[in-house]
Order: C-alpha cells, then structure tokens, then sequence
DNA sequence: TTGACAAGCTTACAGTGTAAGTCTAGGCTT
DNA sequence: AAGCCTAGACTTACACTGTAAGCTTGTCAA
C-alpha cells in the first residue's frame, strides 16, 4: 500500500536544519510566533516533533535560527558613497525586511544570542561608521541609536492603528475609546487623522533627524582615529 | 483548626483585579514574564486560577492591566518649560521604568489595547507637542519618533551584553564568538569597550538628536496652527 | 552475515490557558 | 426565622505545549 502524501507540502526528503528553519518561517511568517510549536513544525515537514530535535537544540534555538533567516534578508549595500548613504539605505531595508516578518520585531533587540547573519549585519556597521571618521565610542552610539530606531520605530508601526486600510474603524471604534473632555489632544489628533484617511507612518522621518544629527556630530567635533 | 496561613503573601483578603494585577506585577518583575501563569498568579494570592477569571478576561487581560501599571509609573511633567523640556523628562522617565521592567519593553509597542494610563500619556505627549507649535503630522511624526528610541534602545539595551558588569566575560567569551579575521570591525570595536571596561549606554545621545533635529524642523518651517 | 550507527518514532510527564459546571456562605425577601 | 438567590471561589476536564528517555528501523561497512 502507498502512503499517499504524509502531510503536504513537502514529499519526504532527508531532515535538515535549513529545511526546519525554513518550515518554521513559514508557519510563523503565516500564522504569528504564537502558532509556532514545535509539533505544528514537525506535521508542515510530515516528521514528528521530537525529530526536530536532532537538528535544533531548543525550541529558543529554533527561533535564534529564524531571526538570523531574518536577519539575513537585510541588504548590506556595498555600493553606497559613504557612511550616511549606506546606514540610510540599511535603516530602509530592515525596516521593510521587518513590516514583512511582523513577529520578528519585539524579538530582535532582545536576544541576546546572535547567529552569522547579524555577526555580518553588525560588522557591516561599524565599518562603515568607523571609516567615516566616528570614534569607537561614537560609533556605538550611532549604531545603538539607528538600530533603536528601527526596532522601535516599526514595533509601534506594527500595532497602531493608524493605516489607511483601518481608517474607517478606526473613525468609528478608535475615536470612541478616547473621550474628547478628558484627552483632548488625543482625540482631536486621531479624528483629523481619520478625516485624512489613514496616514503612512514616515520611518524616514526619524532617520533622517539622527542621521542629520550624526553628521553635524562628525564636522563639529573634527577629531577622528579613535 | 486554624488554617495556618494557606501560602504566604497576602492573608485573605476579597479579591480584585487590583490585587491580582499588583501580584503579577511582583511576579513579573522578580521572575520574568514566562514565569507568569494564571496558576502561579492564584498562588501567589492563595487562591485558585480560576478565580482570576472573575476579574481578569483573559491571560492577554491580565498583561495589558500589567503594561497599564508600568506605564503609570512613567511621570508626566507639568512643570517643564517647553515642549522639548517635556519630552526630554518624559523620555528620560519612561526609560528609567523600562529598565525597572525589564519584561514590559518587548510588549510595550506592541499592544493594540491601550490602558488609561496610555491614553494619559499619549495625550500629554500630543499636547505638549501642539501647543509647541508642531502641527498634526508632525506632532505623530515626533511622538512615533521619540517613542521608538525608548523602546528601540531600551529593547537593545536590556539585552546587550556591554554593562560594565559584563565586562569581564565580555571580553573572554564575547570576543571568542566573533573571529576577527571574519568581523574585523565588530572585534576591534568590542575589544575596545572591553578593554575600557566596559560602557554604560548613552539613550540620551539618540533622545538629544531627535530633540534638536525636532526644534531645527520647527524654526524653519514657520508655519503652525494646522 | 553481522554489527554499528544514525535518523526518525513512541511514550510519557509536567506544565499551560481556559470552558463548563459545582459548591457555599452571606444577604435579601417574605 | 425560613427560604432562596447569587456572587465569588473551587473542581474538573480538555486540548495543547516543550522536551526527557528510550525504542525501532533502514543503511552501509566489515
């Protein structure tokens, strides 16, 4: 008798990391980090759970696998003409890189375990702050300022509802959340923003005020060479 | 026979979700959040985990009356000067309770239901922000802004391992994990701060040159008032 | 043919959130 | 005073979680 088709998607193959990896993203990517169990894992690659296990230490190392995957889809642009134009076209990637995999963001800054692509991500970095003159100390400034730019930035993004597609809702449920006598400002700001239609949250905008800053930081104080 | 103390906090007292919430707050905070279940919140009140659900809808209920009570905590001043002043305390406020609790900044951004305290704290912020002169997209504009770097920094920082306390492992562990032929960069600017031992993030650097790019787009733009 | 080994499977356990139903003590009406 | 109601806490149960421990089976080398 023929087994006919175990799960689905794939047919049977050898089990591999990549191949667990990139089941999970797929599950998670569809279904947020919540539907992710190692089971669910297991039945998109017609295995069990605990073979999964050969090939990933933990359920915390299977998502440490995931945010690299992530991590790994930012571009790291080499053809930028200098520190300001590469840490703005970076700033622009990882945030799209995150508006697509919308689980990953509360969990980027926060783990402390990094895998090679954000070993990459990060040298990538510093050598461009360093060789456009910032001191070390300015350099992870710089970076830890840009990167919590990022992160914060499209976390909130993420959650508000704020969007075009959630203006109507939001001019009906949101509005009504928010009593005009007792938070005025707030009330008056999400009803013209709900009049306007939505608004795209603008990632530029803080990036470019830090990006500004760090430049002006940089020709004020000359002193570069560590 | 008396019951002699049936766990061991609080005596016997009617339940509420006040004390409930204050219980998970402790529990949070001491043990982190995947510490927290219903089960161990009841304990914790000498009471049984089903009995939370008088008072309390939902787990997800629960952690958002857990972020409303953080955020709380945030002071909103009123004795500020100007819109910047404002926002500069308020900031320097929000991360100092952050980095109190530390499970709350991963959640922070990233919850749709928003408590009173929010509501308080979003208003104030738009408040300060408009009668600054900033009309309503870039009041958003601003607010978004500044609030992703306390998450975004907050976030990193909390998990960074470049306190000075870390120091000492940092410089053997961490800079084993990062080959320097591989990450250049990222070695030499890691051996740096473990060298000077260690380094105290600066959420200020970020905060200043958002405030100052903020003020530089207020003066030349002069147009207020919508 | 035998043995070893690795890849995947099975079972089991302690823990989770929570739906549904049950008890019980206090206060109300009569 | 008697009876009932009900709010507040408890009990049971279910489907699900991560993962420790051990078991089966297919493949290849000696």
């Amino acid at each position: 008798m023929t087994p006919p088709d175990l799960s689905q998607a794939e047919p049977r193959m050898p089990l591999t990391r990549e191949r667990i990896l990139h089941a999970g993203l797929e599950l998670v990517d569809l279904h947020g980090l919540e539907a992710l169990s190692m089971r669910r894992v297991g039945q998109a690659l017609g295995v069990e759970a605990m073979s999964l296990y050969k090939y990933v230490k933990d359920k915390s190392d299977l998502i440490d696998g995931l945010i690299d995957l992530v991590i790994a889809e930012i571009d790291i642009p080499h053809d930028a003409n200098d520190w300001k134009d590469a840490m703005r076209q970076r700033a622009i990637s990882a945030h799209q890189v995150l508006l697509r995999h919308r689980w990953a963001c509360p969990l980027m800054g926060s783990r402390v375990n990094i895998g090679p692509a954000m070993l990459g991500y990060i040298d990538d970095t510093f050598a461009w702050l360093r060789q456009g003159g910032f001191t070390v100390e300015q350099t992870l400034d710089a970076w830890h300022a840009l990167d919590g730019h990022i992160f914060g930035f499209t976390l909130q993004q993420l959650n508000l509802p704020f969007a075009p597609e959630d203006a109507a809702q939001m001019a009906v449920a949101g509005i009504a959340l928010i009593p005009a006598d007792r938070y005025p400002y707030f009330h008056a700001v999400v009803s013209t923003i709900a009049q306007m239609g939505g608004r795209v949250e603008r990632f530029e905008f803080g990036l470019d005020l830090l990006l500004k800053g760090l430049e002006r930081l940089l020709t004020t104080s000359g002193s570069s060479h560590d």
